[in-house]
DNA sequence: GAAAAATTGAGGTGTATCCCTCATTTAGCG
DNA sequence: CGCTAAATGAGGGATACACCTCAATTTTTC
């Protein structure tokens, strides 16, 4: 609809975590790449929304706003600006270093959310289980847990689990 | 019918969760103590299915049985024997004692995966760290885990934390 | 009312975890 | 070619967890 149309603007719902949004995000920004995209979610982690900065998205939005907020971000994107809105940034802020995991760690974060136990982990990776203990340890100290019972809730609160890059 | 027919067998489509099958099934055994029955149902929820292997029913299966699974299992259940289908026993056996959780014990899976310790979760709920770890043993044992990880690795992918019964 | 299940609590043992320090090897960068 | 980050690995200590037995009390169920 939106290729057909060619609005100035869409506003965008992201109601899934990753799946639906940030795909007819892609389509749209390819197919009318004079329309501008303002994304409105309900979804408050960091993870996610920084996904939408990184795909440099127009405006960002929690569900959250207050509306004066939100129609006069609207505007300053219609004239050909970008706006985050600043609970958006607030969470980036808080959590900028909160994202810093190396893919070995994401892929042991992964590991332990399956419910492995360090050997196990170890064996799959083919390393030693005392390197594991390590990563594990850089892991928690990164996200500011410490059991692995934070660490997987603060996992799911995130979307640190979705099906991203893996092995 | 069955009561004017007396049949050798009945084959009992359980439609609805519990409402109706159940009920003809009490019926029929009452007044046909003679009639073999057999239940094929689409409901796949382990409640519903061990509700009927409670109720003692001499044949049980599932929609999506092969059509020779359920033919033979019939003439196993007419030579007088009973016959519950492999698919339902898998079903059973994956999260048997699954269901089986009292509240209190689904209430500590769910402090538990908020990410609350021992002593955070026996200060929640007014009552000592050592009951907390005797419920999480007992958690533990009928989810057949052992570890917080595959704790909440189980509880994730069975949905038990969606907002269920609680408090 | 009796039997069964649920909830509460304690003692105690073993192990996995969390975290600290220290050290080596590899890979990417100016 | 050093510099830095990432990944690897070890030693060791403190704590929390997993799990066993035993038991009292309450609630539910029959």
């Amino acid at each position: 609809m939106t290729k057909e149309l060619q609005p100035d603007l869409l506003t965008l719902d992201a109601g899934m975590p990753l799946a639906r949004g940030m795909q007819v995000f892609g389509e749209v920004r390819r197919w009318c790449p004079d329309t501008r995209i303002a994304v409105i979610t309900g979804f408050t982690s960091a993870g996610h929304l920084s996904d939408w900065v990184a795909a440099d998205v127009d405006g960002l939005f929690l569900k959250t706003c207050p509306p004066e907020e939100i129609t006069k971000g609207l505007q300053l994107i219609l004239d050909g600006g970008g706006y985050i809105s600043k609970a958006v940034l607030t969470i980036l802020d808080d959590s900028s270093e909160l994202e810093a995991l190396t893919s070995r760690e994401r892929q042991i974060l992964h590991l332990i959310a399956e419910g492995c136990s360090n050997v196990e982990i170890a064996e799959r990776l083919s390393i030693s289980p005392k390197t594991v203990d390590n990563h594990r340890t850089r892991l928690m100290a990164k996200l500011n847990v410490h059991s692995v019972a934070q660490l997987l809730a603060l996992a799911l609160k995130e979307g640190l689990l979705d099906q991203s890059q893996q092995l």
